[in-house]
DNA sequence: ATAATAACGAGA
DNA sequence: CTCGTTATTATC
């Protein structure tokens, strides 16, 4: 078995097979040449994990491409083919490699991200393990191939290889998106002979707007987030990326999504297919941009947009709807939802929608074997869709012809391990690079998303406000109201009165009400347990808070104690949690409304639904039940907690968790009401009355563009001890106008240093971090540093 | 981890 | 100048 070197044969065609090996260093992020042994010539096709000696020690990795010579003298042999499957699609490769490089990262690192362990027996179970060459991608034309679909189900699916036959003709490269279609041109016929990796060339130049997307261009193949695209009247475009500005995907692609009819002038006859459209998916005509989108994805064209919900949307069938309309071009899809639950949700929509087999659900919760076994589902190309929690945004799918992200303000789509990417990007890229359809959706918008829209990379779907009239609940502020203490019903509860007459009326109608109260722990700070005064620090005013149960408040500014503090409204020496958890939340309820379940929903335990009658539900943000015919009323409480965060997103965060809430109420016709417990000048309480979150992601980006925060600028933050940060500043050539903040602590004795530079420049500055780390990895004294661009948490 | 290679220094 | 030993560096 083990032959020497010497005794084995290269194989006598593309003798060479470029390895990405899986180790984590940075200056070992380029791919290896290796010998294929004659006898696994076939089997080493691209895609495949290896195994291969490196540095003396055996270690995986994955062949990228076979190719006919190296630059490199000596090769060694591959060690072996761990399995021919093909777990490494070509267009998951460049995405993965795109991702790396947007985030200073490696190509490994991003790898393990996108490829699941492997689950031997699950392969060997599922499937004929020699690929036929029913596999070339060219021909695997899964959408519309009728015949069986087999879902790698629950149980033990044992497929026939007749379900892998392809019935249709070859019809991707087509059209305009040929991206993906481009390796047919180097089909596999030749065994080995799929150098989709490499092909970036070919492939952008029949791409209308995909020159951007040249391979060594670091520049261009960052553009998903724009950082080439002038902002509306802001940034000019891409300092020195000649090519970029003109080619880009805003001038050249058909982004078909003007409202009311279909803006690609392929489309005679647009009004009519508008109609057409909105007819196999009503729910999208309720805005004007609807049924132009969905004809689009129908048609296969690379539309992308940015979808304002509106309140009481089904969002899972609209994207349901999105994925039927993109399978009827006989394109995939791949849609990222933020948690089980949403997942659950859109789950049961497309079923609905497309029936059984036509898509497979992926999230954390399933184990290993059949985490893989769904993996494999949509690598062999038995669905046509994909969805699941922000691993699958990079799912293999054939010929890719939408991604969607629902939420993507929510932070679980921030993936915590390195290099950190954000869901939102990698799908973005993903459509960039494919040249395919992209839908972000939401209630809120975030500021990225507007970005998209200002930049002209997507377009808007919003309601009219006439039917947003129709279908928004009444939306009330109320001030922490000096009524209180007088409303004996209220001041238990501790509810305004407004909030306590919606919730009573809506209680008295028979309608469910939902409470939605911040989580446990979040900002525990007191107030005066009488007059209910705010406890502020006798010092510095800051807010004075509880750290355990029978503690001394102490301030959290200063941090000085206040054992002896005495109300300066009304001497009151006793103080009470002014935030308090949904549990206590929800006894305290029970007792204002005595007679009616009361049902919590949070952390420990999450409702999905709740039936239509009467009964206080009480829930932390992200765990609200879905309310069969919606709530009665919502009542939005102790929104400050929320407000005051030091974070940078604090103000949009707030604005999307109550627009999440408020959007399960009925619709004011019906009775549906909303109170929110705060100041109606508020700009998030503005938004959420007027329900605009389109105006307020506006003013929120324009925000940080004067004070150069993301998404308007770049930024990157290092982490580490002290000395390691300053070295690998030092070593990295900062692009011009990069400005280095900080240091500030970090846990363990650490800092960390922040650096910022314009959009235009972000590419070089992730280069040139990944290159000073890579330096610094050589010589391997190196103290780790974090290097995370774009960072989840900012200040 | 380990193998190739550069650098170095002692002795002919 | 050569050989043997040790540091360095690249890792196919």
């Amino acid at each position: 078995m083990t032959a020497k070197s010497k005794d084995r044969e290269p194989a006598p065609a593309l003798p060479v097979a470029r390895v990405c090996v899986d180790v984590p260093l940075p200056h070992l992020d380029r791919p290896f040449d290796y010998l294929v042994p004659a006898a696994d010539d076939a089997a080493a096709q691209p895609g495949v994990r290896v195994k291969v000696r490196f540095a003396g020690q055996m270690v995986n990795g994955f062949l990228l491409e076979r190719v006919e010579s190296s630059a490199h003298a000596r090769l060694a042999f591959l060690d072996k083919v761990v399995s021919p499957e093909r777990v490494l699609d070509p267009e998951i490769a460049r995405l993965a490699r795109a991702v790396a490089d947007r985030y200073a990262g490696n190509l490994s690192d991003v790898l393990r991200l996108a490829v699941p362990p492997r689950h031997a027996r699950v392969e060997a179970q599922a499937m004929p393990a020699v690929p036929t060459p029913e596999d070339d991608p060219g021909s695997a034309v899964p959408a519309m191939v009728s015949g069986p679909v087999m879902p790698d189900g629950p149980g033990e699916a044992v497929d026939s290889a007749a379900a892998d036959e392809p019935v249709s003709t070859a019809v991707p490269g087509a059209g305009a998106v040929a991206a993906v279609g481009a390796d047919d041109a180097v089909s596999v016929d030749v065994p080995g002979a799929v150098a989709a990796v490499g092909a970036d060339d070919a492939v952008s130049v029949d791409v209308p707007g995909a020159g951007v997307v040249g391979a060594d261009d670091q520049v261009s193949v960052d553009v998903p987030d724009m950082d080439a695209v002038p902002a509306v009247g802001a940034e000019q475009a891409g300092d020195g990326q000649p090519g970029s500005g003109g080619a880009h995907p805003v001038d050249a692609a058909p982004v078909a999504v003007e409202p009311g009819r279909a803006a690609h002038s392929a489309d005679a006859g647009a009004a009519v297919s508008s109609d057409a459209s909105g007819s196999f998916a009503p729910g999208w005509a309720d805005y004007p941009a609807g049924p132009a989108f969905l004809h689009a994805l129908a048609d296969g064209r690379p539309a992308r947009a940015v979808w304002s919900a509106l309140p009481g949307e089904d969002w899972p069938a609209r994207i349901a709807e999105a994925a039927a309309a993109t399978v009827r071009a006989g394109k995939g899809v791949v849609a990222v939802v933020a948690d089980a639950r949403d997942l659950e949700r859109l789950d049961r929509a497309l079923t609905k929608v497309l029936g059984d087999g036509r898509h497979v659900a992926l999230n954390a919760a399933a184990g290993p074997s059949e985490r893989y076994r769904r993996f494999l589902a949509a690598s062999r190309h038995r669905v046509p869709v994909v969805v699941g929690t922000r691993a699958v945004m990079f799912a293999p799918v054939a010929d890719v012809g939408l991604v969607v992200i629902w939420d993507d303000g929510d932070d679980l789509h921030a993936e915590p391990r390195a290099p950190y990417p954000h869901a939102r990007e990698v799908l973005l890229t993903r459509a960039q690079l494919a040249g395919c359809a992209a839908l972000v959706g939401g209630f809120a918008r975030t500021g990225e998303g507007q970005l998209l829209l200002e930049t002209g990379w997507a377009k808007e779907i919003v309601a009219t406000r006439g039917t947003l009239r129709a279908r928004s609940p009444a939306i009330a502020p109320t001030g922490d109201d000096p009524q209180l203490a007088r409303d004996p019903g209220a001041a238990t509860a501790r509810l305004p009165s407004l909030a306590w007459q919606a919730a009573r009326q809506a209680l008295q109608g028979g309608a469910p009400v939902l409470v939605q109260v911040p989580r446990r722990g979040y900002l525990p700070s007191v107030a005066c347990a009488e007059c209910r005064t705010p406890a502020r620090c006798p010092h510095c005013s800051g807010p004075l808070g509880l750290a355990g149960a029978r503690s001394v408040p102490t301030c959290h500014w200063c941090g000085r104690a206040a054992a002896a503090y005495a109300c300066p409204a009304c001497g009151g020496r006793r103080l009470r949690a002014s935030v308090t958890g949904a549990r206590r939340t929800a006894e305290e309820l029970g007792r204002a409304f005595p007679g009616v379940p009361v049902r919590t929903s949070g952390r420990d335990e999450i409702l999905d639904t709740v039936p239509g009658d009467a009964a206080l539900v009480v829930a932390t943000p992200g765990a609200e039940p879905v309310a069969e015919g919606g709530y009665g009323a919502v009542l939005l409480l102790d929104t400050w907690a929320l407000l005051t965060r030091a974070d940078l997103r604090a103000a949009e965060e707030t604005m999307r968790r109550w627009l999440s809430a408020a959007a399960l109420a009925r619709p004011a016709p019906a009775g549906g009401r909303v109170v929110v417990v705060a100041d109606g000048s508020l700009a998030p309480v503005q938004a959420l009355l007027r329900w605009d979150p389109g105006w307020f992601a506006a003013r929120e980006l324009a925000e940080r563009r004067e004070l150069g925060f993301p998404p308007a600028a770049r930024m990157a933050s290092l982490t580490g001890k002290a000395e390691a940060v300053a070295e690998l500043l030092d070593a990295t050539h900062l692009p011009p106008g990069a400005e280095v903040l900080g240091p500030v602590p970090a846990p363990d004795d650490q800092e960390r240093m922040l650096v910022r530079v314009s959009r235009g420049r972000a590419a070089e500055l992730a280069r040139a971090l990944h290159e000073a780390a890579a330096v610094r990895s050589a010589k391997k004294a190196a103290l780790p540093v974090r290097v995370q661009v774009d960072p989840a948490e900012l200040l």
